[in-house]
DNA sequence: ATAGAAGTTTGAGATGAATCAAGGGGTTCA
DNA sequence: TGAACCCCTTGATTCATCTCAAACTTCTAT
């Protein structure tokens, strides 16, 4: 082995444990190694792949942060999901072997170019990985029977507490701070995200700052009353 | 074979190209018939399965009509989808080994038990299934995400619209008609599909029977005028 | 068959978020 | 180091949907 071969190889990775399979013998640890054939760099604001575009494989993201978006032709738009190191993206081709969304790195980002076919195939004789996928791709399934339950029955205030809290707690997971974090996306992102008009996600933080709630410095956001925002996402409005 | 097995063989099964992969050699054809392992019914208003019940199987709905709902402690709760003939639930159940949420009969069903850790094993030998699970998974994400962008960015209008041209659609591919259907569920459930008040639902209706867009008498509806539903969901609202 | 429950429709009024508008602040790139 | 552009905030107003309420219809079960 080649220098250049630790380098990409997944046993090495600080990641694994966020995009792997845990506990895995040493002869399916070197089957996983053949699992990712390259790196992509992804500049700021390009996309990784597109609504459309053929289908080829699933996406570990090492660095950056990404949003995947829907954008009919009638101008309509939805960001979908924010994905951050250690996440796969790309799940959405496989149905109809070609994209049904755009992937859009918010920084210099990159990705671990994992070939779907080659996924399939190490699945077959790895049972661990094969497991995982599914698992990858019920937690999305659930993920967005979350974002359904935001968009469907929860108020401005709510829809941001849960968004912040979604957020912290994966930066969290990934060895940052537990209150405070910087917003990778604008106003306006956020707003597509959680079914509300930039204007109405400012004016949330706003009264958050006022109700002293959070922080906001622009994009820095800390977080002084971390149950306040539980409450707001746990506790259905004033009942009837 | 004795005729019971014949009764639940997938190969014998008249929803098979619904539900399963298609083209089959003769001898995957018969490894996919240890799939099923049973058969269970559902009665109307009783749970296939529900929030925190231990995971372990996927469920092909033969006869009879679901829905699936998030109920959290506080009250609040979503419908995150009607299930048809031929459709897989359970799916969102894989990632933690318990269901997180409930799947809820409309009226006395029969579904085609799959026990998971069948359907991988046979997954590792059938290259097909792989690919079809892989499939049905990436749909339902797929799916999601129209919902997110159906309740982030549309009106009641687009949201009744782009529900009742959905419905069709599948019905239609299940033989009925492409302009009449019976609504199982009431309008409440329609509604917290739809991210609406029952009323609102209610009111929709009404408004698209005095434009002549569609009749209704209680749950039957007739669809006048299909490329008004269309034209809705395709349009966005007037731009600024 | 009938009473009760459940579901639906419609109206009137309240309200949360959208829209329209303007000003200020940061960031980026030449 | 500017200058243009993008982003954010805040105010005033409008509007879509929710809420509350009442009456009606249809199912369900005794």
């Amino acid at each position: 082995m080649n220098p250049e071969a630790i380098k990409v190889a997944c046993s090495n990775c600080n990641l694994r444990e966020l995009c792997m399979p845990m506990g895995l013998s040493e002869h399916d640890l070197e089957r996983l190694d053949d699992l990712v054939t390259t790196r992509r760099k992804v500049k700021r604001g390009a996309t990784l792949f597109s609504n459309g575009e053929k289908f080829t494989s699933l996406y570990a993201i090492r660095t950056g942060f990404f949003k995947t978006c829907l954008a009919s032709e009638d101008g309509r738009d939805q960001v979908t999901g924010f994905q951050m190191a250690g996440e796969i993206i790309g799940l959405d081709g496989i149905v109809n072997d070609q994209h049904s969304c755009d992937a859009v790195a918010f920084e210099d980002a990159e990705v671990c170019v994992m070939p779907f076919d080659r996924i399939e195939e190490i699945s077959r004789e790895v049972t661990a990985l094969q497991h995982h996928v599914h698992k990858i791709m019920s937690r999305e399934i659930v993920r967005e029977h979350g974002v359904m339950l935001l968009l469907g029955s929860m108020r401005a205030e709510e829809r941001l507490a849960a968004f912040l809290l979604n957020l912290v707690q994966r930066l969290h997971s990934r060895g940052f701070s537990q209150t405070e974090l910087v917003l990778r996306m604008t106003r306006e992102e956020i707003g597509s995200y959680l079914g509300l008009k930039l204007e109405t996600v400012s004016r949330t933080f706003s009264k958050f700052v006022d109700d002293g709630i959070v922080e906001v410095k622009q994009r820095h956001v800390k977080i002084l009353n971390i149950e306040a925002l539980q409450r707001m996402v746990n506790t259905q409005p004033q009942c009837h």
